[in-house]
DNA sequence: ATGACCTGATCGAAATTTGTCATGTGCCGA
DNA sequence: TCGGCACATGACAAATTTCGATCAGGTCAT
């Protein structure tokens, strides 16, 4: 009965390849979306055969999708954007309010950004009102009560209960491949802020064991750092995903990062029924995909 | 395991309450899905049961769908058209080349229109010239090679083997309510034009019976029918589209008009590469939903 | 080279989903 | 009130999907 002609596409089969991308690989796919790593494999070969084409390349090395794949996915995340707003629409309650939101710099260009978008398509009535900044700051916003919620880092041992962990990252201190990290005296750091808590981390733990950071470099953007790092300035703490080929990846002389955890974290404030909403779509995207990807 | 919270669509769902809107009914859909009326009705209690809301009304009088259901039809047209070209692009073969094609008045405004859409976008090196004539001028511009294909309308009996049959309507002879049919003298009869099959017919069947049929008006256009008709200028030849409900269809007096057929009916050129997809594209389309819908 | 190790493929068995047949229910028109 | 029609429902069979276990192929550090 499997007739080839019958060509048809499973939802679930495109979140899969979705998730086989945005996890880079089919266990860690399995991983985030619940299922067995054989459930998953069975599930992409079942595709493959249904459209008599291959999906992903197998060849080591080369990218792990075919053209057919690349193409399959563009759908795939289209489709699959429809497929979820059709389900928010479907429960949704007229709701009506103002949101401020507090996001930082990292979390912008990630998943975050699909779902805020899709929020104000079905909920026009509630305003959302954005603000940028570093994770120290928007900790300080909260406290205040100038936001109502902001995405922030923190690290990993820091996390509350009543955060809602979007994902994890490891951080890392890293150096330019010819920067040689001096034996002795000052080592010179590049630093994202004063309000940088990375930045507070090192010079807490520097002091404790004895080790000497000098702040050469600052810059508020991840941009600067990573360019000042690549050009051999000093080392700098940076989380994965800016990490580039040409960065060494500094594990002696160097106290051992903790990880970070991205969280939405959301203010003492009364209630705030719009924003419910938001975070209850985010948690459900979350539950769904198994936390969020940091790649747009 | 089937939790409340695992909220899903599947494409087959979605195409099935589709095809019970378009083919207006559950029966009707399962027909042209071929599937059991029972395994329809199990689908679409399942999305409820899944969804956990009401999707068709079940209420006699009301229209089928609720709001809920209204909606996700929405959604579920975006989301189809999606997963349909997606499928198209995969097995496209960049194909160029130049069709000319012919259309009916008609059928302009039905699935073929998407489709279209839709093939000049998966094959943008494709020029397609569309002309809309009536069907009669159609078929004399096949035979004299202008055109390379057209979507004609034919009398059912006239369906020829190599014909790609879309739909079938049928045709109805119509007046307004107050218009009497005279008993005797000459029937006044509105028309499509000169080149109008169903003129041809109804007056060689006038000729062969013992009736008179008198052209009292004539418009190229359907709107024009429509309208002359509930003035009350007489009778028309209408099929089942056009009918409203302030017309009566007449039954006594006049002669059965046979039933219409919608073809794809190509010129006996040379190959056309293009055309063949898009043909294929077209029969594809018509196998998946047990032929097309009239409503687009 | 070798062995630990990781990733993905494959197989049989179990669980789940989906479709069919047979039958029940409610509504409408004669 | 009786068929007839359109849909709902239940039981069951068929198909699909998932899982656990195992296997094959590759990488990496020694």
């Amino acid at each position: 009965m499997s007739e080839l002609n019958n060509r048809r596409l499973e939802i679930d089969a495109l979140r899969v390849l979705w998730a086989v991308r945005n996890h880079g690989g089919i266990t860690r796919a399995s991983e985030a979306l619940g299922l067995s790593q054989s459930a998953v494999s069975h599930k992409i070969k079942r595709l493959e055969t249904s459209l008599d084409c291959d999906i992903l390349s197998r060849k080591p090395g080369a990218s792990m999708f075919t053209a057919a794949g690349e193409d399959l996915l563009d759908y795939a995340e289209r489709i699959l954007g429809l497929h979820d707003e059709a389900l928010l629409s479907l429960t949704k309650t007229a709701i009506a309010g103002r949101i401020s939101l507090g996001l930082t710099e990292d979390t912008t260009c990630t998943d975050l950004a699909r779902i805020l978008g899709r929020f104000r398509r079905l909920h026009p009535q509630v305003s959302v009102r954005t603000k940028v900044r570093m994770s120290l700051v928007l900790r300080a916003m909260l406290e205040r009560g100038e936001l109502d919620a902001a995405i922030v880092q923190v690290f990993a041992h820091e996390v509350r209960p009543t955060d809602i962990l979007l994902f994890r990252e490891k951080l890392h201190w890293v150096r330019n491949g010819d920067f040689v990290v001096p034996q002795e005296g000052p080592v010179p750091f590049l630093s994202f802020d004063d309000a940088c808590f990375y930045r507070t981390w090192a010079l807490d733990i520097a002091q404790d064991g004895d080790l000497l950071l000098e702040t050469v470099f600052e810059c508020s953007s991840a941009a600067g750092i990573v360019a000042a790092v690549i050009s051999g300035l000093g080392v700098a703490l940076l989380n994965e995903r800016h990490l580039r080929p040409d960065m060494v990846i500094v594990t002696r002389q160097l106290p051992v990062p903790p990880d970070l955890a991205y969280v939405v974290r959301r203010s003492r404030k009364v209630r705030n029924p719009a924003l419910d909403t938001l975070v209850a779509e985010i948690e459900n995207e979350i539950s769904r995909y198994g936390g969020l990807t940091l790649a747009s």
